[in-house]
DNA sequence: TCAAAAACGATCAATATCGATCATATTGCG
DNA sequence: CGCAATATGATCGATATTGATCGTTTTTGA
């Protein structure tokens, strides 16, 4: 067996499991201690992995720290102020008994905060706002079935006849990628295909955007504007945008990022 | 069992309860009591964990107990020994790859610890068991969708159509209220519901159940005897339940209680 | 308060793993 | 074919990890 080829199914075997031991790769690979430590010396001076004692660790995240309390770590805490303050408006458009559902993203999940006051119906894809909800709310959790994808923290589901069919809301909140004169645009195909699944199951649809998702553009369009109802975004939108969901006929509602006074308009 | 993979199982065992003994981790990872303190130390120099007297706990401030924190706060506590012991019996059934389904519960809970280790496809009715798998392992997960009943911490659709139908298991392992001649047997309707949605998704039935669950009746029968492919329980099995098993060509696993044989105490 | 039990820390032997070295095999090239 | 360069396998002393033992400290319960 070739060196490149030893390499190959290290590497692969690695990815797999959080820790792959020496004796592992000497049955997997057919070749001697000798030759597997050499590789793992080589492949950790190349950062291709972690060389541990008793064979080699995956350089990736080798903790799995919770999404409980962080569940997006990225994204999380870009514009929160303002993720924060138009979730607080989304809330404010439901009442005790409402059947909603809300669609997994960062902005959505800034609902939960609000929410946990309220005793809605809450339908959701998302697993760390049912989560979340789940623990520090009185509202009733719907969550769809399916395989929960651990990087955009939704579940989702291959097939069409899950219980999403089943439900039907008086309206569905959404974050997005980008909204502009085309529609609704979204980056993550994962995504698009979660969020066309939920997007008619409510009479309304409500699109959390804060002001820099107007200029945001992606290759998707996930729905065009005259599906939208409501939106709800920050001080910050620019006029044009403004113009153009109102041209096209949709409610807006602007969130004071009060925190985000630093920007100092004194509203007028 | 190599360094990390402990670590691993003990960062698991520590986040779903304040605080686990140093007994629990030795049973759990099939290791001397000094190599589990050396791992508490470690882990607590790297901030993974807190070192208390008797084990270790959570670094994360106590979670909300009062809603639905805890998984099942109060049965959980009750024969866990003797629940882990059965736990790990029936992790030991399942190989990397393997399509598996765990009903609700909690001695099927106590699977996630020997779990974390694994790469399965799991499919669970329980937001504990996805939860804790989630952010603790890399299986794949699968959740059934539906309304998620706090009390019995499950999850369920009043509909035949979802996504439960779509997933087909080598193995589905359950517990139980009760088992006696007449099958399996039940307490709670939600969970009869739960519980005959997922038997006939899977090859084999494999039934947790401690040796209390031999004496204890409950007015539901979910299945009868016939539909069991296999048993686990544990050492304080009656003759005349084992007798019973293997009568209706039961497979029984019975699970030594290590930690109940250096005590010695002749049970009584 | 005292005694028993449990938990702890230190130490040491057994085991597993590692690193270095040398022998052997394979490859490339003149 | 011969030779050098490289890769691989084997051996062995060095080092790290593990499990057991034992004396000490802390907790438990009367």
């Amino acid at each position: 067996m070739h060196e490149k080829e030893r390499h190959r199914i290290i590497l692969s075997a690695v990815q797999d499991r959080p820790v792959v031991t020496v004796q592992e790769l000497v049955a997997l690979t057919d070749s001697s201690e000798a030759t597997i430590r050499r590789d793992i010396a080589q492949l950790h001076v190349q950062k291709k992995l972690r060389r541990v004692r008793g064979g080699a660790e995956s350089i990736h995240p080798p903790q799995f720290v919770g999404l409980a309390g962080r569940p997006f770590s990225v994204n999380e805490t870009i514009n929160i102020a303002q993720k924060r303050a138009i979730a607080q408006k989304a809330v404010e458009l439901c009442e005790d008994g409402d059947a909603i559902i809300i669609n997994g993203g960062t902005t959505t999940f800034q609902m939960v905060h609000p929410l946990a006051t309220k005793r809605c119906q809450v339908f959701t894809n998302s697993f760390p706002i049912a989560e979340h909800l789940l623990k520090n709310s009185k509202n009733t959790i719907m969550l769809s079935g399916g395989v929960i994808y651990r990087e955009q923290n939704i579940i989702l589901s291959p097939f069409d006849n899950d219980v999403t069919r089943n439900f039907y809301a008086t309206r569905m909140f959404m974050g997005a990628q980008g909204l502009g004169p085309l529609g609704l645009m979204e980056a993550d195909p994962l995504l698009i295909q979660a969020e066309q699944k939920l997007i008619g199951q409510a009479d309304e649809l409500v699109v959390l955007a804060d002001s820099s998702k107007f200029s945001a553009r992606s290759s998707l369009i996930l729905c065009p504007l005259e599906r939208i109802s409501t939106v709800i975004t920050d001080d910050r939108i620019p006029d044009s945008a403004a113009n153009m969901l109102e041209q096209a006929d949709i409610h807006l509602i602007v969130a004071e990022t009060s925190a985000a006074q630093t920007k100092a308009t004194s509203n007028g």
